[in-house]
DNA sequence: CGACGATACGGAACACTGTTCCGTTTTGGC
DNA sequence: GCCAAAACGGAACAGTGTTCCGTATCGTCG
């Protein structure tokens, strides 16, 4: 319903495999170009670099959002993992959040143009935007909840405006150098404790 | 050398009134094409608004940026002027640069698509970011200066992080009732505050 | 091993941008 | 009224994402 191999199972791999083969290599090759051009790279550039043609890419991956997910799904995966994980670990809920958002912050600055494109409203950017939210939104709502319950932090922002609002500040961090995108989530973070 | 009229003056008005004429015309089926479209709305679409050619728009506003700074500069002054105007008056510097935030964000939050531009690296909107930044962040780094000075806040925070960290914020704020861009910017503005 | 249908491939073609260019039209001074 | 300078209009160019379909390849089945 949302995405075409979310509603019915982790869709079957093709029984070719020339097919399996390159859309392997477009992983690679996209992962590529994004490291160098960005997540921005013309959509040509990554299935030539992949030597394959655009039909290929776009039968592997009907939009560009699908090969951005693709590209990245492990590392979200492990940011998604790493809420629960640090809630256990980290002295209080609210340093856990902390934790977890420099986490987060980490992953989008290193990936040119991730933030950006994440946020944007351009047609056939909703899935990306999905996916992320649907994976992170919970966690985040779970570290944001606990620092609530332990009176840490003021209870009028929730988790979607935070994480929309931490994603927003990562945007065209990495391409330049006197933007501290890092430090400035840490303020925002800092400014939810309770006024007190 | 920064842009056409800055550089030798206020830019002399056309001789020929055909092209006066034009030139508002084209700022008017801007500035009603930006509300309902925004910002990013196409070229065409204000030059046909118009009952102009392209060629005509181009040479008026030789980039879209020039177009939009032309159409906001007035506002943009205000908010310049708006400043100085809060330090005298507020409680504090504290005070007065969390109500210039709130001036800065409520125009961006109420001009669609304009935050997002205004960050943009796209070849041509260089302009646009220099002009904003030319303006105001002076402006900003005087409230900041002003409060840091105050012992109210931590000094770690530049006026062009902070700047860009809010109009970062503000990014489809205006698409999107769910997120409040307002509360956050106000959330960073606290957690600027003397952890203590 | 040799068809043969399903599957996947490649890249030309389309739609939609911003921007440039230049032949044509209009204007204002003489 | 004439004419050079100025401005006009929109076709044409360049760079995107995306679609489409004739062709090539694969895996199976006889």
């Amino acid at each position: 319903m949302k995405q075409s191999d979310e509603g019915a199972g982790p869709a079957a791999p093709s029984r070719r495999k020339d097919a399996r083969r390159n859309k392997e290599t477009l992983l690679e090759a996209a992962a590529a170009v994004f490291v160098t051009s960005g997540v921005d790279a013309p959509v040509r550039d990554v299935a030539s670099r992949a030597g394959v043609g655009l039909g290929t890419l776009y039968r592997h991956f009907p939009t560009r959002a699908d090969l951005i997910i693709a590209v990245y799904r492990h590392q979200v995966e492990a940011c998604a993992e790493a809420g629960p994980a640090l809630l256990a670990t980290a002295a209080t809920p609210h340093s856990a959040l902390r934790q977890w958002i420099d986490l987060f912050v980490d992953f989008l600055v290193t990936k040119h143009g991730l933030a950006a494109v994440l946020r944007s409203d351009q047609a056939g950017f909703g899935a990306l935007h999905d996916y992320f939210l649907d994976r992170l939104l919970p966690v985040c709502a779970e570290l944001l909840d606990s620092a609530v319950t332990a009176g840490e932090i003021r209870a009028d922002i929730d988790a979607l405006t935070l994480m929309r609002g931490v994603g927003n500040l990562c945007i065209g961090a990495e391409s330049d150098p006197d933007y501290d995108a890092r430090r400035l989530a840490g303020v925002l973070v800092d400014g939810l404790r309770r006024p007190d």
